[in-house]
DNA sequence: AATGAATGAGAGTTCATTCAT
DNA sequence: GATGAATGAACTCTCATTCAT
């Protein structure tokens, strides 16, 4: 690997970890109240050097969230084409998506703290790299459960794509009062509860019956 | 009423007048990037005269917060008491809170835009005041449910309180997304969607069928 | 007087002093080295007292030089009025503003040391206001010129404009040595001086001879 | 020549070119504005070289100053010294420094854009090398200019030493008009122009007449 | 009670300078 | 000698809070 293939490794793994002490501190402090100075001590480094990387606090920010819905999105992709059947493919991808955020409860504890920036940072950022990613995942997801009604998987008398939007409303707010409160089901009791509640109320009807 | 009485009641009716002014700006630009003199400018009155009703900001933040957890808990309450039978009461209970949060839809912008002190402050805030009541009105909520359980109308395989949860973060999650997205449905037409998952989530079996 | 009236009053003194402290500092250290906590020390005041009569830094420079402009240009125009003969003209305008900036050697001060913002400034300024009265100027003497020109009391081989430039380039440049190097020869003789050279620049016949 | 003889003529011949570096970005931002990396970029090497040859930012802008100020205080002289008349050297003096400034417009630049250094810059850059030549020079004219007055070729009603002032104020103010303005008059005008006002500023009457 | 001018601590950001490689 | 990442002091500007009127 040439000399400059090396700075460029560099700077992305310090890149890295500083987008880590940001996300370390925001999660605690939410985004108003994290200082750039918060974030420099918690990353080990002078105030300036965060700038080295981001041009500006928000451009930290946007790093940290873009790289967790790329994540996260990659996942559900993955987990979902892993799969043949419509209720094999929603069950996987809340697994996946589950077991993400399990996996880092700061990022998520991040959307609960974050403050006024998020939503708008989410919007702009995926706009820039991942919104399209994101809109492809939902309408796979939305084909998925279309698909599940054709073959009376699935309930009919709600749409597609609002059982999909009541999907997500179910699985990121019962996630957050888990990571909020702290009290957070071992791994399989997760997976049981979530995926209990979800398919009753898609009216699903397992295949295998 | 004695002259001091009617001084308490016209400078409860000023703090009204200014918590409805903070809860404005603040539904628009989030806790920390409202400013006091934004406040003050939509109160109509002077930045000094916040503090004559408001020891600090957090305090005038929590007064808003604290009013509209009151109002809530008190409807869906009330929404539940004149109901006789389980599933009537988890129906008129989403049915109220669905209908305090269409009516009074900054206040619930406020958790989405709030930021980082929304969770401190809720939970700070109903401490003082109303968190008996709301833990109060979650109490009421799961024994309803589990009196659904005993009489074999809601499912028996996940326990009462987390059926709770559950319902609570398909409730909010997608007034949520009705709010932040601006599509928000017909009054009639969200009863409708909202019961119509949440009752087959609950795994209810109507009783009049 | 109003109490709004009285209010503006202060307003508008309070913004003088201001100005007044900002002109004293950045003449000493220039735009750039001088701090908004230096000129709010000059001033008496704190910081962020600044910022309530001034939205940014260069606003309060704009301000101090739109000032200093205003009030040249309008002395220079009344002291031309007074006369009746062009040559009249020319000399009581080199007086009056080689006594204005006898009397503000601070504001002449600043086009020596205030630096890079100074032009893109004073064109930003008086384009905003004063920038039309200060064309007016130069095109009032430039018709003087060109009278004293027509009734050959001033050289016509050289065009009117450009006289008046040269004027204006041995004037300021003149009273930019005596400032620069504070040595001020007395008032009688910086006229006598300067109208010598000027007149014999201009190929001044005087009329009465 | 000598192996460290070559070694310094390098370094040299680098310093060079990095005050071209400077004097280029200087020009354009001022010196306040220009910052070092902007000066290595445009130098084509990175930050810390500028370091390597120069002590300071204001190191190196006086070495950019000394260079020129040296250069025209030589060529002023040489001009001079190639003339035997008082009234030819003055000519010959203003010819040659319009042209310098003509070729080097952005070193003109720097004094209209500069800023607070610049006269600070001067007096301690030319006490250190130039200083004395540049008196020299200034002293060179002023006896040229009283030759001129005892020859009865240029005015005696005003002090030789302040006719030169005069002169200085004349050119200085209008080349930077020239320059700034970029309306430059092509050289045979200049030339003519300048000595047209200085001369009869001067009082001067032509020998050859 | 009401005002709003004043405060000053603290935020994000820049940049001359250093130093390990 | 050359590099450029790292530093951290210093800057402009904001805003919750106070207090004389």
């Amino acid at each position: 690997m040439s000399l400059s293939g090396l700075r460029v490794k560099r700077r992305e793994a310090v890149a890295e970890m500083l987008v880590e002490a940001a996300e370390q501190v925001i999660s605690e402090k939410g985004y108003e109240r994290a200082t750039m100075q918060d974030i420099a001590t918690a990353a080990g480094c002078a105030t300036g050097t965060l700038y080295l990387y981001f041009k500006t606090k928000e451009d930290l920010f946007n790093a940290m969230v873009a790289k967790h819905c790329s994540a996260i999105v990659e996942l559900a992709q993955a987990a979902m084409d892993a799969q043949a059947s419509p209720v094999g493919k929603l069950r996987a991808k809340i697994e996946a998506t589950t077991d993400y955020f399990e996996r880092h409860p700061q990022f998520y504890r991040v959307f609960y703290v974050a403050g006024p920036t998020v939503k708008a940072t989410i919007q702009q950022s995926l706009h820039d790299e991942a919104l399209e990613v994101y809109q492809a995942l939902r309408q796979a997801e939305t084909e998925v459960v279309a698909a599940g009604q054709r073959q009376g998987l699935v309930r009919s008398d709600i749409a597609a794509d609002e059982l999909v939007d009541f999907m997500h409303a179910l699985c990121v707010g019962t996630t957050a009062r888990w990571i909020t409160t702290g009290r957070v089901p071992p791994r399989a009791e997760q997976t049981r509860l979530l995926w209990a509640v979800t398919s009753s109320m898609l009216g699903i009807r397992e295949e295998q019956r």
